[in-house]
DNA sequence: ACAGATATGGTGCAAATGCAACAGACAAAA
DNA sequence: TTTTGTCTGTTGCATTTGCACCATATCTGT
C-alpha cells in the first residue's frame, strides 16, 4: 500500500502528504519474515507504519512464555508513544510474520506542529490522536478478557468481542490455537479441553477457526 | 485544586484557560461519596476533571465480579475517549470514593481546535495527547500483570512495577486486600494465602500495606 | 466504651488449570 | 511421493485456585 493510505494521513491529499516526508525524516526500510523490526527501548523516539507485510507485537517473559500484545497488518502503526509497552519486566519487540516493507517515521516531528512547511500538520496530529485512542481501546477490551477469571468466560468475553465487531453470530479467529492461548494467558491443551467442553455444553460451535455462538 | 492546575491546562495561563471554559461548555458538578458520577455509555462525550476528592473506575461483569479498573484522584481525569473502556459485557462506572468536585467539558469542542476564540486550544489538543498515552502505558502496565499465569506471578509482576515506580524496594500498596484481589482478577483468600506462602519463602516482606522485596 | 459493620486471615474440599507426553493431521520442502 | 516439522487434540496426574465458611481484627458512629 502507499504511505499516504495510511489512517496517519487520513483527510491529507497524498501530494501534500509527500511534502511533509521530510519534515518527518521518514525513512523506508525492507525486513526478511520473523525479522525484528524494533525494540520498544527507553528514549527511542521513532514511529512507523508498515506499508507492505504483517507483523506482531510481543513479549518475551522472563520464564520463557510469550505473550501477543498485537497483531499488525499493511497499514497498521507501531512504535514510540503509539504503543505504550514498558520494558519494566519483559522484553518487548515487534517481529515481521512476513517480509515487511516500513515507513520509519520521527514521533516528535510528528506531534509537535512546525508553523513553516506543513500546512497539513495539524490533521497529523487529529490522526494520531484518534490512532491514539483506538489502540487504547482494543488495551482497554484485552483488559476486560483477561480479567475474566475461567478461561471459559475469558473464550466467551473474547467471542463475544469478535461476534460484536464481525456483526455476527459467526466469525473467524485471527488466530491459530496457540497464539490464541498465548493471547488469552492460559495454557494451550487446557484451553483446547474448555472449547470440547463448551461445545458439549451447547455454548458454541466450531469449524476450524469459525466459530459460532449459539 | 483549581481546574487550570489539571494536566489538561499545562503550559496555559490560567486567564488565558479560564477564557476557554465557555468554548469547550464547561460546567461544575458536586457529589457525595458513593455515588455514580459517569457512566460509558455510547454516545456520550463528555470529559472530566476531578477538582476535589477521589474516585473509581469499576466494571461490574454480568456474574457480579467487579474490576477496578483505574483509581483517580484530584486532577484526574476520564470520560469520552479519555477512557478506552466498552460496555460490551459488564457495564463500566466512575463513582465517587469521597465527596468529589468534577468539571465537566466537551470533549469534542475540546479535540477540535476552534480559530476563533482560543489561542491556546492546540496546547490543549497536546496536552490530551500526553494524557492519553500516559493512561494508555498505564493499561499496558495492568495487561503486563493480568497476562501473568499464576497468583505469584500477578502479585510479583504488581509489585514489581510498584517497586520501580517508588524508586526503592519498600513501597506501600495503594489497595485494601479485597480491592488488590479485584485489580488483579484473583480470589480473595487465595491470593492472602499466596501472599503467606511469598513470605514463607523470603521473597517478600510485609507489615500492613507496607511490602519489601527481597 | 460499646455495638454493629466491614476487612482480614485462615482452612478443608471441590473444581479448574497447568504440565508433560503422545498420536494423528496438516502443510511445506525435498 | 516421501520426509520433516509444526499444529492440533487428547489424556492422566499434580498443582493451583476458587469457594464456602469461620474466627479475629479493625473501623465507625453513637
Amino acid at each position: 500500500m502507499n504511505f499516504a493510505d495510511s489512517q496517519l494521513f487520513f483527510g491529507i491529499e497524498p501530494e501534500q502528504a509527500e511534502r511533509m516526508l521530510p519534515c518527518l525524516e521518514a525513512a523506508s526500510r525492507d525486513f526478511p519474515a520473523g525479522k525484528l523490526m524494533y525494540s520498544y527501548l527507553s528514549g527511542q523516539s521513532s514511529a512507523a507504519v508498515i506499508l507492505e507485510g504483517s507483523a506482531s507485537v510481543v513479549r518475551y517473559e522472563a520464564n520463557g512464555s510469550r505473550t501477543i500484545l498485537e497483531s499488525l497488518s499493511a497499514g497498521g502503526i507501531f512504535g514510540a508513544d503509539l504503543d505504550f509497552y514498558t520494558e519494566s519486566l519483559g522484553s518487548v519487540h515487534v517481529v515481521c510474520d512476513t517480509p515487511c516493507r516500513v515507513l520509519f517515521l520521527n514521533y516528535e516531528k510528528m506531534i509537535r506542529p512546525c508553523r513553516s512547511a506543513c500546512p497539513r500538520h495539524l490533521d497529523l496530529v487529529q490522526n494520531i490522536l484518534s490512532i491514539l485512542s483506538g489502540k487504547s481501546r482494543l488495551l482497554g477490551e484485552r483488559v476486560e478478557v483477561l480479567s475474566q477469571r475461567s478461561i471459559r468466560d475469558k473464550l466467551m468475553c473474547y467471542f463475544g468481542q469478535l461476534s460484536v465487531k464481525s456483526g455476527s453470530h459467526t466469525f473467524t479467529l485471527p488466530f491459530s490455537m496457540m497464539d490464541l492461548a498465548d493471547f488469552l494467558s492460559v495454557n494451550r491443551s487446557a484451553m483446547v479441553r474448555e472449547l470440547r467442553f463448551m461445545r458439549e455444553d451447547g455454548l458454541i460451535a466450531m469449524k476450524k477457526r469459525e466459530v459460532t455462538l449459539l
